[in-house]
DNA sequence: CCCGTTTGTCGAATCGATTCGACTGAGTGG
DNA sequence: CCACTCAGTCGAATCGATTCGACAAACGGG
């Protein structure tokens, strides 16, 4: 393994100089730059992480916190390391994937052994274990969701915003019986933001369109969907729109919607609120965007922020550049709301009779 | 920030006796190891991640190298990346997810700087230049998916018995027109490994069982695939049978088969090859299943199996505890060759008529 | 009672990169 | 021609944990 001493010798300058060569915080005559560069070029030389972060305490890393809920994968979430990472990387950070069922006992043991320098904590709950463990270490994080008692920076799509767009945009192209499928009733019940914001947004929506909204609770299992869908569909004057916030289960929900003798977008009108994996083809219906990217951007953006200097006192970012994030929660924390945006084919009117 | 030198001073002894608490490779005095403890507790102290690599030229990460075809994104990868960090943890490593578009400079990149010990490469092509990274560079690593000429252990799903199983077992219950509806044809022509023996798998079967089984490549474009699948659906006689290898696409191939008048299973039995998110509640159809878990504890225990010894010689694992691999290409790097299994309800006869 | 062994602990060196203060030689002004 | 500045480079200390050899005290056998 080839170190800087290695360089140092065949360049024949100190180890010292060569850093100065690498980090170029101080001036190094031209000939001495090239001989050294020459050296690492040959040598194939590359700093080692270790050796840097023991120095600097900092590792150029972000923790990022995977749910993992005993037996449960949700889609959406791979979508997000994913894309957390990349924007990571546009920073010059890496990122290590946690996905220990103890999230917090996780949590402890790379923020304590200093494996990272901020922790992206995923699908955060209602007074979620994982910011208090960060509270208590005083490690920094950012959070991917949100609850408004957590002094913690944050980004979250506005739900509410969504499904009350949503639904708007049902109405004003003519649609009176909306039918909205929220979350399932187990997220509602674990007081899930988006599933609690879906709600308002729907109820919102309904007040200012005076259409009749009638809620779906969904369920994660899809007989027991379909089984309410069915009724829901039954019912006299026939809705003509259907609202979806429960995306995951959408093939099993055509399938039922098909079952009633229902076309789509003939006799109902189907508008989808979030995101699906886009290999899967589902472009025919209109669709409120869930930009996954954009949130992920902002998420390892605020992270980041939040890592101090480190050792030697430079700062992992250039500050200024920050898109001002708007600050009105109590906690004053500076956070991203993303706003929601129609997508897909236009929303057809309902048909005449 | 509490070091081992605090700890030492805390409890009255010298850091090294700490560290020798700590790993236990030396005799210490029952009353010594309780101060130290007590010192360790008190303190919250967790060894730096740094030092530790630094001294040992270990870091205890594995790098995940996820595919990144520019603007693709699939689901499938997720699931992976989540398996195989929780294999790791096993082994007590962590997992870097690496997303860089540039996969190769990416691994040169994370392989020189030693941020990891071992690198699992995720979707591997035929002639992956990212094998040849690692064989250049020395570093060690483990497949999944594979490549015959790659001299480095690997781990792939038998697509092709996975696929002949579907269809001998669709022949067995009576079907004697069957469809297969192959992987996409850019993935054919990129010579992808599961395309490839997927169709394999799929001309073996109908020798075997003498059904006539007619190819439908799939494609990218859901409108594609559904045109297609009209048109071999409006052949005479009509299949009774649906192999479907391309998964991701089943809500609009449903959605086809449907549109054609026809019922499932009634008028088309329907078998899947492979794994779709459970979330998304596709339990109904008989499927081959795709043991991701299975298929992520292997590729990491290869790639930990990899390691060399540290500085200081202590290998990573105890290797008489592998399962012996089948070990038969002319590489002879170890492998793990998935055997595929029948799930969901069981396959319907053709109804008669 | 003395010398060899065992037991438990300590001090120092090491891993690789960075950074600060110090030093050398060239250039400059008086 | 001497003193002074400044550019460019070097050496040493440092980050935190581990490990080896050394060493003191306790112990046992002859």
């Amino acid at each position: 393994m080839t170190t800087i001493k290695d360089v140092a010798e065949r360049a024949g300058v100190a180890p010292s100089t060569v850093s100065y060569v690498l980090s170029g915080s101080r001036k190094i005559s031209e000939d001495t730059r090239r001989a050294v560069q020459v050296a690492i070029d040959e040598l194939g030389y590359h700093p080692r992480a270790s050796a840097r972060t023991l120095r600097s305490a900092r590792t150029r890393v972000l923790a990022l916190a995977a749910p993992r809920v005993p037996g449960a994968y949700r889609a959406i979430d791979g979508r997000f390391a994913i894309d957390v990472t990349d924007a990571a990387r546009v920073h010059g950070y890496d990122v290590l994937l946690m996905t220990d069922s103890d999230g917090v006992g996780g949590l402890r043991r790379v923020a304590r052994s200093r494996l990272a320098d901020a922790a992206v904590l995923m699908a955060v709950e209602d007074r979620d274990p994982r910011v208090e463990v960060l509270r208590e270490l005083g490690f920094p994080g950012a959070l991917l969701g949100h609850d408004d008692h957590a002094a913690l920076p944050w980004t979250d799509l506005d739900w509410e915003a969504a499904v009350a767009l949503a639904v708007r945009e049902t109405a004003a192209a003519g649609h009176r019986r909306i039918l909205f499928l929220s979350s399932a009733e187990h997220e509602v019940a674990a007081r899930r933001g988006y599933a609690l914001h879906g709600l308002d947004g729907a109820r919102r929506a309904a007040v200012e369109t005076a259409a009749d909204v009638r809620v779906i609770p969904s369920h994660r299992d899809p007989d027991v969907l379909a089984r309410r869908l069915s009724e829901a569909l039954a019912v006299r004057p026939v809705p003509t729109a259907l609202v979806v916030q429960h995306l995951i289960l959408l093939p099993r929900l055509l399938d039922a919607v098909a079952a009633a003798g229902l076309r789509v977008p003939h006799d109902l009108t189907v508008v989808l609120v979030g995101s699906l994996p886009d290999e899967m083809g589902i472009r025919h219906l209109p669709r409120i965007d869930l930009p996954v990217a954009q949130m992920s951007t902002a998420v390892a953006r605020l992270a980041i922020d939040a890592i101090g200097p480190g050792r030697d006192g430079r700062s992992s970012t250039s500050r200024e550049s920050l898109a001002a994030p708007v600050s009105s929660t109590p906690s004053g924390a500076p956070h991203h709301l993303i706003q929601p945006r129609m997508a897909g084919p236009v929303i057809a009117p309902p048909s005449p009779g």
